[in-house]
DNA sequence: TTGAAAGCGCTAACAA
DNA sequence: TTGTTAGCGCTTTCAA
């Protein structure tokens, strides 16, 4: 069964494709009586405007791109719910691409939007990205690029981040105060905005409580389990192993307890944890995890509707170019009393 | 910045439009001088092909639709990586569409597809979707679906699912083993073909063990957390309450946990727990828990190679249209000694 | 109020 | 081996 077209539409009614055309978009020229008519066979026949034409002709797809590291990862699944809340009332489709925390596949990924596959782009950069050559390229172009969460700073473009230097103050600060005099902190990545605000955070709260930030204790994690669970195991079984964690990575909420576990460490007593988490299930595990837990859905939405702002050509005014959502230190068993 | 075109490349080539686009498509037609000069040039100006005429013209995108209820479970975000393991070779972009667990939703994404906006579907149903009306209207506009996990067994396309039935089965019989007498399920809908599937095995099970299978112990959660959780402890708070559960949606992990904190039960000696999960702290809760571990990114792989394979047109053997690969009993801590 | 015609960028018959 | 031409489905001047 071919699809119907607008031509056909206009063969059946006697009309010409145009009047079809302007009458489905609604235009003031055509008279009611007509509109009521295509409309009414357009329905009948299940006319469904083919999307490539219209993009083609007009080089507006709908489409907003959202370029991800990867979904398997609280932060990113619902970040994704609050930019298509943002989105779909303004009738956008978001697509989703999985960069696999590989450069080379979000420089890809980027290039292929060059040719107008999509409008515009909310952007949270791969751990290995740490030039910006392919967003620039992207923006000459004249395709709007929005970051959230993992930004590139050089890049002159709105972006929506949490407050990762000062929750991982707070966090640290946290530890200190309960009695943590040797803390840990646990990257992702030596080049990625957030890991790098997050440790310095940390940093400055160990200088303004006098302590020691150690080298051995600044550790930046790899894509291998099996590596990471040895690192951490070798970190707490250092003669003057650390009292406190703070982890900027989910994933190795798992690694944590684990090797703890295999070392005899108990949390909070002997070890204390906060993790950057949104993990539902912080609160069921034994202790109970605490986290630092951002604003997801709302950086998601943040970053959408500023995009959307930017597409409708409303100019972005100054407090657009950089959104800060607060994050929550939600403080639980492992950390806690 | 303009985009550069394949007019422009042949302008300046002193070529024509139809010789650029061949040599670009490794053409036989066309002389090895000349596409090395071609090919040049367009790698010098960074010509990128425009997507909407490519598919306006040849009725192809290239794209591939991934409909999905949601991305925060497991095993979705790991069956997303599978799909694009198979398909990425083959140069296809993956599409990922989410429904939000809404019938409503699904229709509308599929709608769309009616116009030819992608080349084909991988879809697996919201837990509303009872109907199979809006999938084949799909395929009468010849958009092959093809189905993977949450399947409409009454819609004749490829199907790739897990042995649902056998390992609830066995999952059962597991509990049964450990000296579970009284057996709780819980689905996540009445319609979907893996819970009904993965209840019928609970109860199977009961039956060749010669133990009654209670209607009360047969639960189906709703979208509310809250609710749920007021359902769970509501049933382990029956004066005869379950000694052994079958939880066939992970998102119930945390919320049995917490009854069973709250009611002062302890697994696995109070009652028992084996979850439908991927999760990958399944580990290091405490007790860890028990799962039946679907091959969430074989799933994705099979699945997206079966609609590659139809998209190729080669022909789908008899064997492709229904093609099962077995769960993982996990028996750990939650069920075990 | 309606229609004719051109063109978005690309490809494939067909001609040269 | 290269070029000419038509057309994918739609929108938008401009003319009727």
């Amino acid at each position: 069964m071919k699809n119907v077209n607008i031509r056909e539409l206009a063969r059946e009614l006697n009309l010409s494709p145009s009047t079809v055309s302007k009458a489905l978009r609604d235009s003031y020229e055509i008279s009611a009586a007509t509109k009521e008519r295509i409309r009414a066979l357009a329905e009948k026949l299940n006319y469904i405007p083919n999307a490539y034409a219209g993009s083609l002709r007009g080089r507006k797809s709908k489409n907003i791109a959202v370029v991800l590291p990867e979904v398997a990862d609280s932060f990113f699944s619902i970040a994704i719910n609050g930019i298509e809340a943002a989105v779909k009332p303004k009738g956008y489709h978001v697509i989703i691409y999985l960069t696999h925390e590989s450069y080379a596949g979000e420089a890809a990924i980027l290039k292929d939007f060059q040719s107008g596959r999509v409008d515009g782009v909310l952007l949270s950069v791969s751990r290995e990205t740490t030039t910006a050559a392919h967003v620039q390229e992207l923006l000459e172009k004249e395709v709007p690029v929005v970051f959230f969460d993992r930004v590139l700073e050089a890049v002159p473009v709105p972006k929506i981040v949490t407050d990762d230097f000062e929750s991982a103050y707070r966090a640290t600060t946290h530890l200190i105060e309960q009695g943590c005099r040797r803390i840990a902190y646990l990257g992702l990545s030596e080049s990625l905005s957030i890991c790098n605000r997050r440790r310095e955070g940390c940093e400055q709260a160990l200088e303004d409580h006098s302590l020691p930030c150690l080298r051995r204790n600044m550790l930046t994690c790899s894509t291998d389990a099996t590596q990471n669970f040895r690192m951490v195991k070798k970190l707490l079984q250092h003669p003057e192993r650390p009292d406190g964690i703070i982890a900027s990575v989910e994933k190795l909420t798992a690694t944590v307890y684990q090797a703890c576990q295999q070392l005899a460490l108990h949390m909070p007593e002997d070890i204390r944890l906060v993790c950057f988490s949104n993990l539902e299930i912080a609160t069921i595990l034994q202790p109970s995890l605490s986290t630092v837990t951002q604003p997801a859905f709302d950086m998601g939405k943040a970053a959408a509707e500023t995009l959307v702002k930017w597409l409708e050509k409303r100019t972005l005014t100054a407090k657009d170019v950089r959104i800060v959502i607060p994050s929550e230190l939600m403080v639980r068993g492992s950390s806690g009393k």
